[in-house]
DNA sequence: CGCGGCTTTGATGTTCATCAAGTAAAGTGG
DNA sequence: CCACTTTACTTGATGAACATCAAAGCCGCG
């Protein structure tokens, strides 16, 4: 039901297309806190919302990098399409976070592409107003450099970590960051099918299929479909911490 | 010959300290090149020089981050030690490069270990400059965040390089990697040992030696210890590509 | 209602780590 | 400086972990 509701909300929101102001929204963001109401007030004059509905890209590797892309609403993937047509996940952006890495200071085009992989909100700031307020706004360069070192530090520490556990602990990984860091509950939807998964954690859909089966078998996870409910998150902490 | 006489130089470098003054140094580094002469001073006077011996630490797990770490001269490790003492490198830095990621922003300690694998220099500026410098001058602040993102970008980038390759592939892009990156020759001394290697690019000691060896069969390389160098670069080059 | 993509399970084969065992090289202390 | 110890290197054999192949049921969508 509330489902619904909300899905309702984010619709008018398409339409409307400048739902809210940057001070009630980005402005909760501890990145953008030291910025004046000045400040705010130039970006939120040229900033665009776009809602993208499950499954629309965003952006595709090879795009030029024009905007600083922030993450109010949903959630996103950041993968490489590989040669073999074969994808491979980077990370998953929830709300708050920028999306897209730091390619946005190293780069002038996208070396990732970007995937709603549940209906979105992305707010587009044009990145030159960014890179000038950097310039001119010191305290928000710092705030700006914090939050965006912890991103991509954070991503670089997960590949780590996947890479060197194996499948079950890799599983265990991901049900606990679907859990604890995507939806702050035992129980929620997986909004990414399990060749999705295999993609985010390197290993073959038919072994996540698999060792999700053998957990449930186990008691550790009740599982229909993409429902599902951590039943021991104790032993899932044990089995992530062995690899 | 050459190489007892740098290393005479770089003795020498030991004793007094303080070899360079940042306008003939640092000031070669891009991210750098928009400080004024004052502001370089003020670097210069506080920056600290320190020469390491191969293989000596230079900055472990859980210590607070005081300085940034530029390095001058030598090679540096960048790596994690797991539980069970096993290492996990991330990366290698070269001359010209900051050691040890963005943690400098996002971190009060480090979260990653330095190790000097060739004699080295490290200059260690204060944090604290380098943060009030990004504050009071724009473009610095751009510029360093442009280097630090290159950086930063391309250890996600060679983590999945790896991770998607197989044993041949792997060992194919360390030696590419070290002839063309490091050392701009064909012919070059590993400055790692054959389990570096391995924490480097997450395979068992014993099988970088048995693909070496492959390799040395296969007429691609020719290898006496440390000692190689690089037969066929376009067949290592296909190898690395196809994974 | 039929087609393609997603999901699931079992069987098979490959890739790779681990174990074992021996040689070479490099420190270390008397 | 030499005997001794430790660490690095190397090769072969074995088994575990994992991908791939195959086949069938399921679900959503035009």
């Amino acid at each position: 039901m509330i489902y619904i509701i909300i899905q309702t909300k984010v619709k008018k929101m398409e339409l409307s297309r400048k739902v809210s102001n940057c001070k009630s929204c980005i402005y909760r963001s501890w990145a953008f806190k030291n910025l004046s109401a000045e400040e705010l007030k130039i970006i939120n004059a040229k900033k665009v919302e776009k809602f993208y509905r499950k499954g629309e890209n965003i952006s595709t590797e090879g795009d030029e990098i024009l905007s600083f892309m922030y993450l109010q609403n949903g959630l996103v993937k950041l993968y490489k399409t590989e040669i073999n047509t074969k994808e491979h996940i980077l990370s998953i952006a929830k709300p708050q976070d920028f999306i897209g890495l730091l390619s946005i200071f190293s780069n002038t085009k996208h070396i990732y592409s970007t995937t709603a992989i549940e209906d979105s909100i992305v707010c587009f700031v044009d990145l030159e107003i960014i890179k000038k307020f950097i310039k001119t706004n010191g305290t928000f360069a710092i705030d700006f450099f914090e939050k965006i070192s912890t991103v991509s530090d954070s991503v670089i520490k997960t590949r780590i970590d996947i890479n060197t556990r194996q499948l079950r602990g890799r599983i265990a990984y991901i049900l606990l960051f679907f859990s604890k860091h995507i939806y702050s509950s035992i129980r929620f939807n997986l909004p990414i099918s399990r060749k999705e998964v295999a993609e985010l954690i390197d290993m073959s859909t038919e072994n996540v299929i698999r060792v999700l089966s053998e957990f449930r078998k186990d008691n550790l996870i009740q599982i229909e479909g993409k429902n599902i409910v951590i039943l021991d998150i104790k032993r899932l902490e044990k089995i992530y911490a062995l690899g």
